[in-house]
DNA sequence: AAGACATCCAACCGCAAAGCA
DNA sequence: CTGCTTTGCGGTTGGATGTCT
């Protein structure tokens, strides 16, 4: 795919500039989007002023500048959401970012990464320090964002290695993603007390039901991304 | 206090799919 | 139908920062 890598792929030999943005370059672009609009990402690269390729470009508007991104942690239910649709569709980052608004498939990408994929599950680690702070057994329960209306109540626990265990866990998605159409046809899988998920047509040939089982075998074992429960 | 190690996160790369002439 | 262009996705990298020993 030639024609391809080079839509501005190696971009440095049509000299496109690399690296960190500037803060002029972010009011350049989000000037020139906010005039335009999102999309046709090489006239961005060519007409914004900026001297970045237009992938560059659409990354830096989606990961970062682009409106009503959220920064900070992820929550407690939105780490549950992401474990959960991770064991059901696996590394679709994209898909799954879907169920978390204002979140950025990178960023979530990234947090797996970083706490669920790295060599020596670093979770584990990340669970011991907090345990070390805290009670053996500790009971979060969090309140429904209304805003996405997402209902997580999450029971944590730790076991004798320290890890976190959900002992009782339950999503219910009663919104589609915004701005997707797909998920005008969605529909329920399965029903409590197995995870309540309501999913479009895409996810129809996954199982029906997940237990917990189900999903933490998957998760501790995430070698392989596929393992577990498959689609 | 300093070096080693771990984590976070922005950004890049390559590939595949979608769109279009 | 075919080939080219554009867009989007997933994997990976590297610098900055935080934490541990």
């Amino acid at each position: 795919m030639s024609s391809l890598m080079d839509w501005e792929g190696s971009g440095s030999e049509q000299g496109w500039r690399k690296g960190p943005w500037t803060p002029e370059e972010d009011k350049l672009l989000t000037d020139y989007i906010n005039l335009h609009g999102e999309g046709r990402w090489t006239s961005v690269s060519k007409f914004s002023g900026l001297n970045r390729s237009g992938k560059s470009c659409r990354l830096r508007w989606v990961n970062y500048l682009r409106p009503g991104l959220k920064k900070g942690n992820l929550t407690p239910q939105e780490e549950g959401i992401i474990i959960e649709l991770h064991a059901l569709w696996g590394n679709k980052w994209s898909t799954i970012a879907r169920y978390l608004p204002g979140r950025t498939d990178n960023e979530i990408k990234n947090y797996w990464r970083t706490h669920y994929k790295t060599k020596a599950r670093p979770y584990q680690r990340q669970a011991k320090r907090k345990a070390e702070g805290r009670n053996h057994q500790v009971q979060v329960q969090q309140t429904a964002d209304n805003d996405h209306r997402m209902k997580t109540d999450i029971t944590v626990a730790h076991d004798d290695d320290h890890r976190e265990v959900n002992t009782s866990e339950k999503v219910d998605i009663t919104t589609p993603p915004q701005g997707n159409q797909e998920m005008a046809n969605h529909h329920q899988l399965s029903s409590s007390p197995m995870i309540n998920y309501y999913i479009n047509e895409e996810v129809a040939s996954c199982p029906d039901t997940i237990t917990l089982d189900d999903l933490w075998g998957s998760f501790w074992n995430m070698d392989d991304p596929h393992n577990g429960i498959r689609c």
